[in-house]
DNA sequence: GGTGCGATCGCCT
DNA sequence: GGCGATCGCACCG
């Protein structure tokens, strides 16, 4: 495997992060989490903030790539009963697009009782079970029966928290799990998050158990960073399990499967800035 | 590290 | 009755 140094970018090197500095990467990028001291004194911190960083309807009202791109390097936010909040980064997500995508659980619009949320207003939560003992989140979108699955997050606070999550499913005396093994891959974050089936048909733009929030620290234009590959677990749905419609960020350790071949073809902002600088120099 | 396989049950035909 | 937008573990090199 090549180890290719990176340069100007805020992500981790992924492929650098071997397991003893696991945790170092993600210990830089928690450093740019907002800081409520910037907070004017006489405004209270959790109120003003939190209003203006909570993403509302308009943000889920988009089209269906779109907001599976818009996604990556939000935070996924899950207030517990207890009061407590984990939190975590998107750094995968996949678009469903519905109608033609043979792929889509809404594909030829076809509406069930277990896809209903899928065809309801964008922002809403579509959770189902797969393969009997695991669940999946997704969001709805613009377009008819169209979503967007999340694949992995990765973890911002309540590591300890979410690793007892998911120990909880796992066998007695299974290995502890590392940070970035905690919310990478669908069904892995739903169990970190404590996402349950209950939250099926429920809006992620007003409810008071789940949001997402924009990063204030890190409002940066990561386009040129994103990697669009195939999806996951597809491959029986012909042309449509070809369509780039994965996306995820280049490089970050969190990610659940990395696509080499689709790296190479997607080119990072960084290689097209150094191409820019050698066309001119 | 990469690969192969079994688990397990709701949903859909 | 068959299958699946997954995961964990054993095994191999």
């Amino acid at each position: 495997m090549t180890t290719r140094k990176r340069k100007n970018s805020l992500l981790p090197q992924s492929e650098s992060a071997s397991d003893q500095t696991d945790a170092e990467p993600l210990k830089r990028l928690n450093q740019c989490q907002f800081d409520t001291n910037s907070v004017p004194q006489h405004l209270s911190p959790y109120f003003s903030m939190r209003e203006s960083i909570r993403l509302t309807y308009s943000f889920f009202n988009q089209p269906c790539i779109d907001l599976a791109k818009a996604f990556l390097g939000k935070v996924l936010v899950r207030k517990l009963t207890d009061g407590t909040e984990l939190r975590g980064r998107v750094v995968e997500t996949e678009a469903y697009l519905g109608g033609e995508d043979k792929a889509s659980h809404s594909a030829g619009g076809k509406r069930t009782e277990r896809n209903t949320a899928m065809f309801m207003k964008p922002g809403t939560i579509y959770v189902y079970p797969i393969y009997g003992i695991y669940l999946c989140m997704n969001v709805s979108s613009q377009g008819e029966g169209a979503a967007v699955l999340l694949r992995s997050l990765e973890p911002l606070s309540g590591q300890d928290v979410m690793r007892g999550l998911r120990a909880a499913k796992r066998k007695a005396g299974a290995k502890i799990l590392k940070e970035k093994e905690l919310c990478n891959g669908p069904s892995k974050l739903c169990q970190a998050l404590d996402i349950q089936r209950c939250f099926d048909r429920r809006d992620l733009a007003t409810d008071t158990e789940v949001w997402l929030e924009r990063d204030p620290e890190r409002e940066i234009d990561c386009a040129g960073e994103v990697v669009s590959a195939p999806r996951i677990g597809v491959e029986s749905h012909g042309e449509w399990a070809t369509k780039p419609l994965r996306f995820y960020l280049r490089g970050h350790p969190c990610v659940s499967v990395l696509n080499r071949d689709a790296e190479r073809q997607t080119q990072s902002s960084t290689d097209l800035r150094n191409t820019e600088m050698e066309r001119t120099v």
